[in-house]
DNA sequence: AGCTTTCGCTACGAGTCGTAGCGTAATGGC
DNA sequence: GCCATTACGCTACGACTCGTAGCGAAAGCT
């Protein structure tokens, strides 16, 4: 989960796996009761059971503490193949928002992206263990459509690249601003109307329903 | 600013207006210099000359404070009459994403989003303030266009509100996914493909540059 | 004038932070 | 089996921020 170094045969009692699991389950769990804010180490110790020194024994702080727990909501997300590329989209897109819809992802998620503007080492952490895992479901649906002739095959290697990211910025960013900033459900409804304008543009919308 | 009750010719001594602009200034400041978790409001008091209990006096707390200070920076959105469809939406998600360069508006706006979603009268005092200002562009950008003959008509008054919401989603949460997540520029050739994307569709992309 | 509200200032209890120090528990090496 | 090494739980601590109370002085209205 943190990539630390080695760790493979040290000397001395081991650091116990089942004392990072309950520390993130209750991270987690303070998340939802109270919030990023109101959310303190102490108590988040107190949960897990473990003492307040082991806690920063791992984590630096409040912010690489849930970086972790939440990253693991995004462990659940898949692309399976529906067919179609608009079919591919609606999956996705379906499954983020329901993550999104929890409550310690609301929390917890643009609280850490917030402070990330001012700590580069914070922002390359959530990169790494967040929105590097999606991006490569946009990179990845993104080659099946071309396989299905549904999108033309890229020229360029660094357009390619730059496609990727526009596009994971669109899709990422509506369904993050729905969820977030207007607070309106991303359903199956939206989630529709959504993969039309993104497949077809603005014009297709108003016409018929 | 904060639309306080009449406050017309009440008796005895009126609050002082210097002040307010002076603690909103300092509050971008801080954030600036130290961003949004280590802005104390006794350090934005000393900023702008001003007691701690005056700040407590005009605002509930550091949330809503930072909002009023981050809502100064979206006034200066506009949005003129550039002959197109595409020169309107390049031109004002430009003017967006210059405000969402600046470390005042990084650091402020997502955190109040994210302790928005556990406080409602913040979300909407987030929504009146800043949001539902950046939608209005939106529904006149869609209404030109409209008369220009360059997108449908609305049939139906709900689906077009569901139609701006939509749009409005998908622009913001594009401009800032790209600026806040990814940390990326969204500069003129970043625009210009996310307008093409956002008129024409996925398929305009990878064709010829 | 007199009344009312704001202002600056000081002080306060409450709560959190992050760390240090200690004795104990759990490993691996010999 | 013994020892070095590391992790753990616990307590305590200074430093800091929070939000409020109380006071006298200032600034407006009638």
């Amino acid at each position: 989960m943190q990539s630390r170094s080695p760790a493979a045969s040290r000397p001395g009692r081991p650091r116990s796996a089942a004392a990072d699991t309950a520390i993130l389950a209750a991270t987690r769990a303070a998340l939802v009761e109270l919030g990023w804010s109101k959310l303190t180490l102490g108590d988040v110790a107190t949960r897990a059971g473990v003492a307040k020194t082991t806690l920063y024994r791992r984590w630096s702080g409040k912010n690489e503490l849930v970086v972790d727990a939440v990253a693991e909501l995004f462990d659940e997300l898949r692309l399976p193949d529906r067919g179609s590329l608009a079919a591919d989209i609606e999956g996705v897109v379906l499954q983020f928002a329901a993550i999104l819809a929890r409550p310690e992802a609301r929390s917890g998620l643009m609280a850490v992206v917030a402070e990330s503007t001012r700590d580069d080492a914070l922002r390359e952490r959530i990169r790494e263990s967040i929105v590097e895992r999606q991006k490569r479901l946009v990179v990845e649906g993104r080659a099946r459509a071309q396989a299905r002739g549904e999108l033309p095959p890229e020229t360029d290697p660094a357009d390619a690249a730059r496609t990727a990211d526009l596009i994971f910025d669109v899709v990422a960013g509506a369904v993050v601003h729905r969820t977030l900033v207007s607070a309106e459900p991303a359903d199956e409804e939206w989630v529709r109307s959504f993969t039309r304008v993104l497949l077809l543009g603005l014009g297709s919308l108003g016409g018929a329903a």
